[in-house]
DNA sequence: GAGTGGTCTAGACCACCGT
DNA sequence: CGGTGGTCTAGACCACTCC
């Protein structure tokens, strides 16, 4: 039994531009047809229309330019930029490679000051830290130490946490929704060096982070030490609209 | 005489809403006036206040609750972070240091394939290579080395081009508005240790970088190493909304 | 069931681009 | 000047949350 959700009519429209961008061969450069006729053509209103081609201006496959038209552009698009995937798992399958992960340790403890703060953790409240080496077809490409409020995991607090931790948070009702990284970059130390078979001394693209949920409240912490060449880290800026 | 644009209604209202949020003492959690009340606040329609509550969306400072409300979120904000920031000067100044630079060299050179690639160079079409180190209150803390078509540069080709290259472009037509980066972890060699006075073997951040104008062309290539504990750099990641 | 945000419409008028 | 995107409105109805 099929409990589909009829997708929005922004979201048919805008899969409808795609698959004109991709199947239908609209060269970079192309002029897209002008917002009247995006409109009768998918027998939405125009501000329907808009919506759909803001979403695909945000995500750099057109340009719009007042009194002239909409453009398709040259951008080579990132199927999944760090700004805007928190599944490393989708990276690592956008490079081509098989995913999978090995728990190290897990174990409650107490928070250091700064984790109380971050967390916003009542006194006495402990996290669950949980130690993890992700792989990409086998080889390691990620050490990571997350920690997790004992308070947030509910039935799963003496669970081992061997699945993905983004879908333990789901489940308890603290679905990350976006998250805040630090980038540094580190260089491997012996530890590290053995954990992702690589030399000591090989280059580390270090990832700080905080998850937040649909609330905005803060359910995790993460430190990541990325190998640099498995998969590429890429973030689309643009200049700020806020200023 | 003042040339000034009345912002649209959509700004004014969101910076009304900021205004509440920073000046007016919101609390994280706190709830927001129901969109009904906020467009008879403002004088405006219910279209309008969503539009101006999904930019405060997007930046984190607000989290809507369908069926329930909209509220203030804990998020600390940064103020110009990776994804939304093409500026280092910004950066920089954000972390409290005066920003400047020093141009090393500039020269025109034939391109390499892949630059001819990347910029979509004619046949035959020369960039220049600009080479700079940014400080902050004077410590090194980037080593840039930037390429552009010098077809693009117009009457700027055979200047100094000791200012902002952004302001460079701007001037001539290609004002950035988009750029794809790279992330990877190096450390310093020896002449990147001389240049940012650090020791060799420094980690580095490196970003490798591809700018485009506002009408999706690509008009620079960058390539940075970034001294770690300079200023912090941040990418705000969320959840794709596209899939 | 009352209150909230989510979706969508039809239409108006403005601002900018290009010929 | 005609054509395009940019802004804004007033209102309708739906979907979800929470009491």
């Amino acid at each position: 039994m099929s409990t589909q959700k009829r997708p929005s009519l922004v979201v048919q429209v805008r899969e409808g531009l795609l698959n004109d961008l991709v199947a239908g061969g609209l060269e970079p450069g192309a002029k897209l047809p002008n917002e009247n006729e995006l409109a009768e053509r998918f027998a939405v209103s125009r501000a329907t229309v808009r919506e759909a081609v803001m979403s695909l201006l945000e995500a750099g496959y057109v340009a719009r330019r007042h009194g002239s038209g909409t453009y398709v552009t040259s951008v080579p698009r990132t199927r999944h930029p760090l700004e805007t995937t928190l599944s490393y798992t989708a990276m690592i399958r956008d490079a081509g490679l098989k995913p999978s992960e090995t728990v190290l340790g897990q174990a409650a403890r107490e928070p250091t000051e700064q984790e109380r703060s971050l967390l916003d953790l009542t006194a006495g409240e402990q996290l669950v830290e949980v130690e993890r080496v992700r792989l990409a077809s086998r080889r390691p490409v990620i050490y990571s130490l997350d920690r997790i409020p004992v308070g947030l995991l509910g039935p799963f607090s003496d669970h081992a946490l061997d699945s993905s931790l983004y879908g333990i948070l789901d489940r308890v009702g603290h679905r990350v929704a976006r998250a805040s990284a630090r980038l540094t970059p580190a260089v491997a130390n012996a530890r590290l060096a053995r954990l992702l078979a690589i030399k000591r001394g090989t280059p580390l693209l270090h990832v700080d982070q905080v998850d937040y949920d649909e609330r905005g409240r803060s359910v995790m912490l993460s430190r990541e030490w990325h190998v640099a060449d498995a998969f590429e880290l890429i973030v689309n800026r643009r200049a700020s609209s806020l200023e």
